[in-house]
DNA sequence: GGAATAGTGTCTTTTAGACATTATAAG
DNA sequence: CTTATAATGTCTAAAAGACACTATTCC
C-alpha cells in the first residue's frame, strides 16, 4: 500500500479503412512530453471518474475524439521505467476498429497507412502499434474481427476486401469466401435490402452477432 | 501527472498438471484484505526494483515461491474501483505453466483442480483464473503451449495426454496427433534417449524451439 | 507366448481450392 | 448485345479421422 505507485495510462489503437489499405489514428501531441511527435489517442486513469479501465479507454475516446460505440478490446499492458520521462509508467493499450466515415474530419486526427509509420513516435507507441497489428492480423484469420472496420450494412464481396486488406492476401476465393462465411452463419442477409450498380444487384448482409465470433477454423 | 494514481498489481495464475488433472497453485491469505482465503501469487509493483512489468512478475514468484525460469505470458488486466477494498486499483495478471515436480512441497501451495475451484477467492481471482483457463485452452489449440507442463523429455504420448487433459477432450487419436505433431516439427527426438516399460520402449522428444510456438492449423 | 504400448500404413470422409457456369443488373 | 459483378455448382487436391497392422519390450 505504502509503494510508490507507477503512472497509469490507456493508449488506443484505432485501425480503419481508407483507400483500400488499412490505417492507424495517429495525433500530433500537444503537450510535453514529446510535443510535436505523433502518437496514440491516449490518457491518465482518473480513479474519481473511471468504473474500471475500459470505461477509461471509452471515456478518452468520447472526450478526446468524439468517438462511441465502436470495437474495442484490451491488447496488453506496455510498462517500464524508460518509457515515460515523468517516471515508472503502464499503458493498458487497447484495439479499437470502426469504419472510416465516423472517423474522418475529427479535428487533427492523421490517418497513416499500417506500412508506412513514421519511424519516430512518442513514448513506445511504435512497439504498441505494431503489438495492436499483430493482433489484429492473427485474430482475423478466426473470427469476424476485421467486419467492424464495416459499417452495419455489406456485401459478401466487400467483406471478402476487407479480410484481404487486413490479412494483406491477394485473392481469397470469392467463391470459397462466401461458402465458408454463410457455412459459419457469421453474417446474414438483410431482407431486402440489395447493393446496385452497373452489375447484377447484391445482397446486403449484417454480423450475426453483436459482438465479435470466434471461428474453429480458418478463414 | 497529479492525479490519483490506482494501486498496481501483478497476479500470477500457475498451472501444472497432477493425477492426470489440471491444476492452479492458490495460497492461503495471510495478511488482510481477504486474511485466509485462497488467492493468487502476487505482490504490489516495485518502481525502484522492477525494470518492467514481466521483471515484477519474476520478482514475485522468486521471492514468494522460489520459482524461476518457467513459461510465462502477460494475460491481461484486471482493474476497477470496487476489486480491492483499499482503494481503485489495478492487476496485471499473467499466465504461468511448469511441470509439478518443480512446484510440490513448497510451503502452503495448494494445488486444486480447475474443475473445483473455491466458489470465493480474494479480490477478483475467479474472474481471472477464469480468463487464464480460457486463454489455455484456446491457445493449446493451435500451439506448443501445454508443451510447457512437461519437463524437458517427453514421449509423443505423454505429450499427447497432456494436450487432451489441457482440452478435456477424450481421445486425441495417437497414429493422428503423432503425424501431425512432428509434421509440423515442434518437436524433435533426442537421439539415443528412450523411455522403458513393460512394451516397447518409446523415444523420448524436446521441443524444437525453447519459446512458444504457433500453427497455422490445429490439433 | 501374452500383455502392453510404440510406431506405421491405409482407407474413408471432410474440407479447401480452383475454376466453370449461370444470373441479373446498366447502358 | 456487352460489360460487370453476383451467386451457384463441380471437380480436384489436401487434410483429418478411424482403425488395422506390425514392432519391441517385459514377464
Amino acid at each position: 500500500m505504502d509503494f510508490v505507485r507507477p503512472i497509469a495510462t490507456v493508449d488506443v489503437v484505432i485501425f480503419t479503412l481508407k483507400d483500400r489499405m488499412l490505417h492507424t489514428a495517429l495525433w500530433p501531441r500537444e503537450a510535453e512530453p514529446f510535443a510535436g511527435a505523433f502518437g496514440l489517442l491516449g490518457g491518465f486513469v482518473h480513479v474519481n471518474e473511471d468504473a474500471d479501465l475500459h470505461a477509461c479507454a471509452q471515456r478518452v475516446l468520447r472526450d478526446k475524439a468524439s468517438l462511441n460505440g465502436l470495437y474495442l478490446e484490451q491488447l496488453a499492458t506496455f510498462s517500464g521505467g524508460t518509457r515515460d520521462p515523468r517516471g515508472w509508467s503502464l499503458s493498458v493499450a487497447w484495439l479499437a476498429l470502426l469504419p472510416v466515415e465516423e472517423l474522418e474530419a475529427r479535428d487533427r486526427v492523421t490517418l497513416v497507412p499500417v506500412d508506412n509509420m513514421p519511424e519516430a513516435m512518442a513514448f513506445d507507441h511504435e512497439t504498441i502499434v505494431a503489438a495492436a497489428l499483430d493482433r489484429l492480423r492473427n485474430k482475423s484469420v478466426y473470427s469476424t474481427l476485421p467486419s467492424f472496420l464495416l459499417g452495419d450494412a455489406f456485401t459478401i464481396a466487400e467483406l471478402r476486401d476487407v479480410y484481404q486488406m487486413v490479412l494483406g492476401v491477394e485473392k481469397l476465393d470469392l467463391a470459397g469466401f462466401r461458402k465458408k462465411i454463410l457455412d459459419l452463419k457469421a453474417i446474414e442477409p438483410i431482407d431486402g435490402e440489395m447493393r446496385v450498380g452497373t452489375h447484377r444487384p447484391a445482397q446486403l448482409y449484417r454480423r450475426a452477432a453483436r459482438d465479435l465470433e470466434l471461428f474453429d477454423r480458418t478463414i
